[in-house]
DNA sequence: GTCCATGTTCTTTA
DNA sequence: CTAAAGAACATGGA
């Protein structure tokens, strides 16, 4: 599901309601989403007051006033939504956060359990996890790149290379700067990799300013989906004519995901 | 019944 | 040894 614009949606959803707010309880329904296994969030959580809500790659942090820390991360199919405590809770609601003196509280839904809950206590939420790609610059990106023979597409969804894409994006964004999914990483030239800096950066801003894109789980915290999905130009579109040249999108697997480009757009 | 799906991590292979 | 490919995880919709 979700990628870096879906998080930065719900983060920034969620921010003005959560920022400042006491957790009066919690629900834990399934004990298995949380990492560290056996973390008992309880202590943890109940009485501390939320300082912060960030987004880290698609990780979504929240800081306590005590200067601890955890964060959230979607999976697949995750949601973490914003309902009235009266609303009726959803098959797969394993977390709630209860807050003071509000009649929403804070769910954590998630279908495939890919999601989860991972407690950090001081530590930084920075493990394992490359630049952000909305403010690296052209050279950063070389640099990632260069050590690696995988393919482009392949290097864009390795969250220690650049941190935040998924496989939507890395598609839109290599139609955008005309790259072929299959060119080696450590092959491209500088003015390649300074056009698909450009054409990441571009095409996250705009799926955020559409507040990302719904193919089927994904919902901002209010519930809403995404509009984002019909701005695709390759992803999910294969057969259908290249907005650009008319050429059908082709579609083809890569390392067990469906990665869609426009053959004539796009050459190797 | 089959195949496929926005992600990550562990294991196996080269 | 490392890099890269493959399998696994769990659920639901077409």
């Amino acid at each position: 599901m979700p990628e870096l614009p879906e998080v930065e949606t719900v983060v920034r959803t969620l921010r003005p309601t959560i920022t400042g707010a006491k957790i009066a309880a919690i629900q834990l329904n399934r004990t298995d989403i949380v990492t560290p296994a056996n973390t008992n969030l309880t202590p943890l959580l109940t009485g501390k007051t939320i300082t912060s809500i960030d987004r880290r790659a698609k990780r979504i942090v929240i800081t306590l006033d005590d200067c601890n820390r955890f964060y959230i991360h979607l999976g697949m199919s995750g949601r973490l939504t914003l309902d009235q405590v009266t609303h009726p809770t959803k098959l797969h609601t394993h977390f709630i956060i209860e807050l003071e003196n509000t009649t929403t509280q804070i769910r954590f839904n998630d279908p495939r359990r890919f999601g989860g809950v991972f407690w950090l206590g001081t530590d930084s939420a920075e493990k394992d996890l490359g630049p952000e790609p909305l403010t690296l610059k052209p050279a950063h990106l070389a640099k990632q790149l260069q050590h690696t023979r995988r393919p482009i597409k392949a290097a864009l969804l390795d969250q220690t290379i650049i941190a935040g894409i998924g496989n939507i994006y890395a598609d839109e964004a290599l139609f955008l700067a005309k790259i072929h999914p299959l060119t080696p990483a450590n092959k491209l030239k500088p003015i390649q990799i300074s056009a698909l800096n450009r054409a990441i950066k571009q095409t996250l801003r705009q799926a955020i300013n559409f507040k990302g894109s719904t193919l089927r789980d994904y919902v901002n915290a209010d519930n809403s989906p995404g509009g984002y999905r019909t701005k695709h130009k390759v992803y999910d579109r294969a057969g259908d004519p290249c907005t650009r040249c008319r050429t059908p999108i082709k579609r083809i697997v890569l390392t067990a995901r469906s990665t869609c480009f426009c053959p004539d757009c796009q050459k190797r």
